[in-house]
DNA sequence: GTCTATAGAGTGATAGAC
DNA sequence: GTCTATCACTCTATAGAC
């Protein structure tokens, strides 16, 4: 049951941050007393959003991270990256939770992850713009660049309240990535 | 003196968040007791805030959008931005607040500042690609991009704890937008 | 007396841990 | 549900300047 928990925890993670979900909101959202949470999370608040991070790791290796390592065509793995990447940030109304820990006090709570998360991403979508022809230090540069574009492409979209926002960038990143090298 | 506590209590913002910024921290930050702080801000943390974000909107208005928009040449504008804003980011060693605001709970306190910020960063620079040659809608399109750009850039750097990565990115983002329309 | 700035005890509410 | 700690905040008391 700690599995059905999660997408309700991390929810609550994601709209509030980590200081601002308290354990009545927690608690609200799943519909389970204290007791019942710390029944399934002995560790607290700080347990339930290190399995909510270890379902967002999850998460993006089996939706984002695989067709682009996978893809036998690396554009049709771009394409596949983005394609989930909008659809897990539900076309920018959705904010990047390891995104807002990195900026706030969480990320201190959760280092391992809060870096993993990004550099695994960069690294893959160098990898695959490597295949795609483009020589290892400008593929490197064009991911670390295009996981920034996505990243700010929600902090923008939320202050302006505007999801459309998100999905112009994203499409614009699109064209970026699939040029010709 | 207001104006001698606004960068001391944005600092304890910064690095916190603004739950996460409580009265015993703004006040061993600034060295005051609760009475001298509410003194000066009657409206309590709400309205430290809110001078803080005041704050950098003028500094933002002055340092970074002033060049953009009266640089005799918009290339050198442009160049004088991105150098104002590693600048005041401390080369990525230090978070975008208004940044952090969007993506947490502070966004509903402070609706107009968020959206403002970054909507008046957006437009100017858009007008300078204008003038140095770029369509209209192109210049609109490369300026939404190039703030995403450095917001996710923040994330980044934040993220990997690694403060050069900011630098790598604006780099490249200076190339992006200086080269030929 | 008045004004501005200060400190800090004390308020109820709510936090997270258990 | 119970616990203690801490939250934002209020209030009273007091200091020196003029």
């Amino acid at each position: 049951s700690r599995e059905e928990l999660v997408p309700l925890l991390a929810e609550v993670f994601r709209s509030h941050g980590y200081e601002g979900a308290s354990l009545s909101l927690l608690g609200a959202a799943t519909g389970l007393g204290k007791g019942s949470l710390y029944h399934f999370f002995p560790g607290g608040k700080e347990e339930m959003a290190q399995a909510v991070l270890e379902a967002i790791d999850r998460w993006f290796r089996r939706e984002v991270f695989q067709s682009l390592r996978e893809a036998p065509e690396p554009r049709a793995g771009i394409r596949d990256m983005l394609a989930a990447t909008s659809r897990y940030f539900h076309s920018g109304r959705r904010v990047c939770l390891v995104g807002a820990f990195a900026l706030g006090e969480a990320r201190a709570l959760y280092p391992r992850q809060v870096e993993g998360y990004f550099a695994e991403w960069v690294q893959v979508l160098a990898s695959a713009l490597r295949r795609a022809g483009h020589a290892p230090v400008q593929a490197r540069a064009l991911s670390e660049d295009a996981v920034a574009q996505i990243q700010g492409a929600l902090v923008l979209a939320r202050a302006a309240d505007e999801a459309a926002m998100f999905g112009r960038i994203l499409r614009r990143l699109e064209q970026r990535l699939l040029a010709e090298p």
